[in-house]
DNA sequence: ATATCGGTGTGCGTTAAATCACATTTAGTT
DNA sequence: AACTAAATGTGATTTAACGCACACCGATAT
């Protein structure tokens, strides 16, 4: 997604090797929590990763973020602290970047800046057409919605292994375990998508669609 | 909310004058048009504007913006058509600046590239919120948001016209325009807020968060 | 092999909210 | 002042989805 990294010339990236931090993390381990004090960008720099928030009943996935990409500018630019947590759903690695870095780049870098709103630009944009289909559709429509989103935003394949389990496919969709369940399960009689535990094997993506679009 | 123009130098507020048109809109009039071609930024100098998306059922309010603002930033950096309506809902002042000039500013001026990544920054934590809000609260709950969210964000008063029909009140908080009315009943019944047609005055402030908390 | 535990499937009653239908108020025009 | 159109309120009905219950399955640990 971010292809902000390449526009940094040779000081700056001799800059960013000598004060970041690269971690590697195992799926489901914990890279930034939410309520955390934080000073750093996390520069994803391989993996999958999602964005989560702890709501008010229950857990919130806003958005699941594939590799290359900067998170944690929302939280460190509003004030300090992490507004959400950002959970590993594959093997990842991450760079920590000082807040003070980023801002430099920002401030003496015109390309790298205007990256990195490029990139907000369509993370907005994102998040408003999330906002839409989980306001808009019925249940039916936003599993199909995101069994679509990670065959082409994430695997570019109809056949991927899903990288969560169902509580948190229902976290992502905003609605019910039990009901992300049974809808799967109608998707498999119908023999819309063949599911296999996490397996998945898109079997009829245009039905697949009109169900999305349908809502 | 947005300070970046505070970030121009001389010369760019000259170059400004020069290369922006400064419009005057009514309540109700479109200031940009989604689906429209664009290649404009919309400064929104004076007033109070929604932001709103086609959806595929009904009409969705993704955010009220009051000035200072920048907008269409989402748009223009993706790709160069409005991905959504931003119509005004008071009497409000826009300055339309050429994409160039507004790209010009971010490659020159570091500090006005920091300023627009920070309201970004701000502007998504809030899309968060309100998503959150949306897919985890009952009715009741959203309503109630909205209210506060006028009297503090918008208003800064108890007391206050609702600069919305009650059919973009349930279009902001994605319920039906009748639920929006009895919800908007019901608390002028039970003494919350005092309710005559737009006008509104927040009575029992405390239980109507104690209704938006708890959803 | 047995026990335990997290993740999962599925039936059923309950419920919040949408939908439909119509009455009523308000605002703007002739 | 009368008339239209739009916005709003309100009741009755229907429905999608939740919440609860419990059964099941496949790991890992004992």
């Amino acid at each position: 997604m971010s292809s902000a990294a390449k526009k940094l010339n040779e000081e700056e990236i001799c800059l960013l090797g000598t004060s970041c931090a690269e971690v590697s993390f195992n799926a489901e381990d914990i890279i930034v929590k939410q309520n955390a004090l934080s000073t750093n960008i996390a520069y994803i720099k391989e993996g999958l990763v999602k964005i989560h928030i702890n709501g008010p009943i229950r857990e919130r996935i806003m958005k699941i973020v594939k590799a290359p990409a900067y998170i944690c500018l929302p939280s460190n630019f509003g004030d300090k602290i992490n507004h959400f947590s950002a959970t590993a759903l594959e093997p990842t690695t991450v760079c920590f970047i000082d807040l003070n870095l980023f801002k430099k780049f920002i401030y003496d870098n015109g390309d790298f800046a205007y990256q990195i709103i490029l990139d907000m630009s369509r993370g907005e944009l994102q998040n408003f057409k999330n906002c839409l289909n989980n306001a808009q559709k019925q249940n039916i429509g936003r599993i199909a919605d995101a069994i679509l989103f990670f065959a082409t935003e994430i695997y570019n394949s109809n056949t991927f292994n899903l990288p969560v389990t169902r509580q948190e496919l229902a976290d992502l969709t905003g609605i019910t375990r039990e009901s992300a369940s049974r809808i799967l399960t109608d998707f498999h009689e119908d023999k819309i998508v063949e599911i296999k535990g996490r397996q998945i094997v898109i079997l009829n993506e245009g039905l697949l669609r009109q169900i999305s679009e349908k809502g």
